[in-house]
Parts: C-alpha cells; sequence; structure tokens
DNA sequence: ACAATAGTGTCTTTAAGACATTATTCA
DNA sequence: TGAATAATGTCTTAAAGACACTATTGT
C-alpha cells in the first residue's frame, strides 16, 4: 500500500491589513523569480501581484501554526497584532499541480515592508488587480470575513500600534464597514466589552478639546451582542 | 530546486451530526485495518475510536470539494444535508509523519450507517471517548461551531429529512443550545427568516391541535439578528 | 468669546422575553 | 366537555438609534 503520490504542496496564503491614510491597505507582492534561480523555467504568475504567500515546509516547520509565524515574518518583517486562520482551497490552483492553500486574515500596524512587498488599498485592488493563482476568490473570503467580525467584535483594535482615542477607533469601524456610527451608541457597545482601559495620555492635536488615549485591557477579541447566549468563534 | 521533501498528506475530517432520540449524535468510527491488507505493521490507532476522516486523493480528486464529497459518501453512504469547513490542523499528527487535516461539519438526518460506523450522543463523547489523533480536538472545535452558529441560523433546519413542524424544531434548537427557549420569541424569529414554507400537510400524533409542517423555502441558511449590518458567516 | 471636537444625557424606536389567551384535535 | 398541545396576542424590559446638550482645548 503506497499512498505517496497523494502527497501534495500546502502553501499557507495570509491576507494582511492595514490602516493607512483613512484606507484599509492590503500588502501585495509582485511575483519575481527567486534571485538564486534566475533562469527557473516554470515559475508561474511572473510579475502578478499576489498575497504574500509561503510553502508549509514540515521539514523545517514542526507544526502548522509555526509555518505560518514563519511565512508571516518572512513576508512582512514586522510584529503581526492578530492572526486567524480562514479556510483551505486545494485542487489544480498552481500549474505546476495540485496543491492545499491555507488562508489567514493577519492584523498589523502600517510601516515599511520588506523589499517587493507594498500596501495598496482594498478597494484599488478589488476593482483593478487580477492575482495571481486563486488569491482573488482568497482576498474576497478575507474582507467578508473581516467586515463581518468587525460587526460584533473589538477586532479593529488590533489596528493600532498600542493606544488609540475612541473617536480614532471609531474612525476605524466606519472604514471598514464603510458606513457613519452613531458615537454615543459606539462608545455605549465598546464600553460594555471592558476592553478599554486609560492610559492616562491625552491626543491634542488642534484647538479643542483632546482626546483620552486608551490601550487594550487584554489580548483577546470580546464579542458584543447582548441576544447571543454563546461566544462567537 | 527541489521542494519534495515538503510535501504532506492531506486528511478530510468531517463531523457528521444528527439528531436521534432526543439527543445530538456523532458519527464515529472503530479504525480497523484494511481488510485488504491484514498485515500492516504500521496502522497507528487502531480499534481506537475516530471521526469518519479520509485521505484526500489528488490523483483522483480534482478539487478539495470533490474530496470532502467523496469521503462523506464513502463514510456514511448516505445524503448529507449541509456541509462547512471548519479549520485545518496541521503537524506529527499522526505517528506516521507530517499531516495536514482539513475538517468539516456535516449535518445528516439519522439512519442506517454503513458498517463500522455508529451514532454516538455527543456529551457521550465528550465525557468518555480518546479517540485517535487530534480528533478530540477537532470534535470540541465542531460542536462549539454548531452551538454557536444555531444562535443565530436556521441551521437546525438541515437535520430533518425534508419537512419538520415547528415545535419539533424548536426542541432541537434546545437540545442543541441546552437552554428552554419561549415558544412566542422563537416563531417570531425564524418566521422573519422568511425560510418557513408550509407544506399543507398536519402532523396528528394524539389527541390535540395538529401541527403544521414546513418546509425550507431555499436551501441556504438564513441569519436572524436585526442589529448586525452584514451576513455573518 | 469662538470654533472645533470630545464626551454625556435624554427621548424614541425596536426587538427580546415573560406570560396569558385562544384554537384545534381526539376521546 | 376535558385534556393536551398548537398558535397567537399583550405587556414588560432592555438595547439600539437619533439627537441634543455639556465639556475642554487653543487662539
Amino acid at each position: 500500500m503506497n499512498y505517496e503520490d497523494e502527497k501534495v504542496f500546502c502553501s499557507i496564503d495570509p491576507v494582511v491589513f492595514a490602516l493607512h491614510e483613512g484606507k484599509l491597505h492590503v500588502l501585495i507582492y509582485t511575483r519575481k523569480k527567486p534571485k538564486d534561480h534566475p533562469e527557473d523555467e516554470d515559475y508561474p504568475f511572473e510579475n502578478y501581484p499576489a498575497l504574500p504567500g509561503g510553502l508549509c515546509r514540515p521539514t523545517k516547520d514542526m507544526k502548522l501554526e509555526e509555518a505560518t509565524s514563519r511565512v508571516l515574518k518572512e513576508k512582512t518583517g514586522a510584529e503581526v497584532n492578530y492572526v486567524e486562520q480562514l479556510l483551505s482551497r486545494g485542487g489544480f490552483r498552481d500549474p505546476r499541480g495540485w496543491t492545499i492553500s491555507i488562508s489567514y486574515i493577519a492584523l498589523i500596524t502600517h510601516q515599511e515592508l520588506i523589499e517587493g512587498a507594498q500596501w495598496v488599498p482594498v478597494d484599488e485592488v478589488l476593482k483593478n488587480y487580477i492575482l495571481a493563482f486563486d488569491h482573488n476568490l482568497i482576498l474576497q473570503d478575507a474582507i467578508d470575513r473581516l467586515t463581518n467580525k468587525v460587526n460584533y467584535s473589538t477586532l479593529p483594535m488590533h489596528l493600532f500600534e498600542d493606544a488609540f482615542t475612541l473617536p480614532q477607533l471609531q474612525k476605524v469601524y466606519e472604514i471598514i464597514l464603510n458606513d457613519k456610527m452613531d458615537k454615543s451608541t459606539f462608545r455605549k457597545k465598546i464600553e460594555e466589552t471592558g476592553m478599554l482601559e486609560e492610559t492616562g495620555e491625552m491626543l491634542k492635536d488642534g484647538p479643542y478639546r483632546p482626546a483620552k488615549f486608551y490601550r487594550c485591557a487584554q489580548k483577546n477579541l470580546v464579542y458584543f451582542s447582548k441576544n447571543m447566549k454563546g461566544p462567537k468563534f
């Protein structure tokens, strides 16, 4: 009994989000042949934009989580604030053969990235980019999950480096959901999560009342909605 | 550049639920060496209970979805009412090597199963079963996702073969959520989903008012809660 | 004082929950 | 008619939403 033919490559495909200049951005790579193998005949989607994926390396990575951390580290060079597995796809996604792709959502604070990577506004990618492989599908899944989860969780807090003001936070919710929210209602929902911890600092940036800085009281997400009996995954 | 060593096996691990005698049951297999290879030295977790998993076969399955359908068909021999991908795990889950497991939730109407499979009440498995591999972890994830989703969707409708009455449906919600619900409130939520379509039939099973039969007005899930702006999934 | 934004309070609207009432069936 | 359950209606409670009001800053 030999099933060796049934083995497949497994790629890790994170969709990395950051906030920049009032817009949600996503990390995009332009595919280039590896410099140490410039004559690679078999490199698909050369010069196409793509998600910052990487191969899962069972010979190096003890667990899937390690592979994910490694890929994120290699492709961003930065600290990732939040990671969540999205979904897996499988089939002849890659012209070189049958592959599994395990995708992730990652939230990060906007910053300079390593060579080849760039931040692109999400709506720009949706309108004008043809991504390599099935990455357009994965991106759409990621956006759906992100916008959905923002509706009922403290997720947007993880887009900030550390401290944030409530007006800043509300703007992030409004950007992602593409909808204005009432200040009073918004604050009630956020405050009842218990996630807010005053830093003591204030943000002074004009001739008007300064806003208090807060930080997350805990690492984990907190969910809204009294009307749900149990936790949401 | 040769990455062949990085290829892995990928297993499909569905958690199949059905309702039986007022309890939620899950499909469990007892692991036996394949009959055509009785002297297999390398067969792990022999005689352990396990989820009805199967290997993804890229040489046969064109896409991951096909592999999932095939495994479900092989292991249940029955019609599956609802399938949803759960999550993927990876690592040295199997003593034979590094593997990926892609797990699923499946809902099915209770019925006789093929040889080796059996229905076990979920609480019984949680209390007393040591499952093969990391299947206890997967089962717990599946139960979390199921109970959570029942809170805000029409998912339990897919446990019925075809038609159901509202009292029957409410009982299913109560069984899965392990909580009594108010009849009036329950009906309001269900009715506003627009999922109910009268069949015209009635269930007469005693000296009292018979209940109307309904069927699902559409195949897809519908979600509750006016307070969410977008869909959940 | 004024302009601008932060933060709070009040009223309205809507959905959830508790509970009572009516409806239908068979014996 | 009575017992049992189906189905609906009413009132209460709690959260969401709209909007007005107060607070704090620099010039």
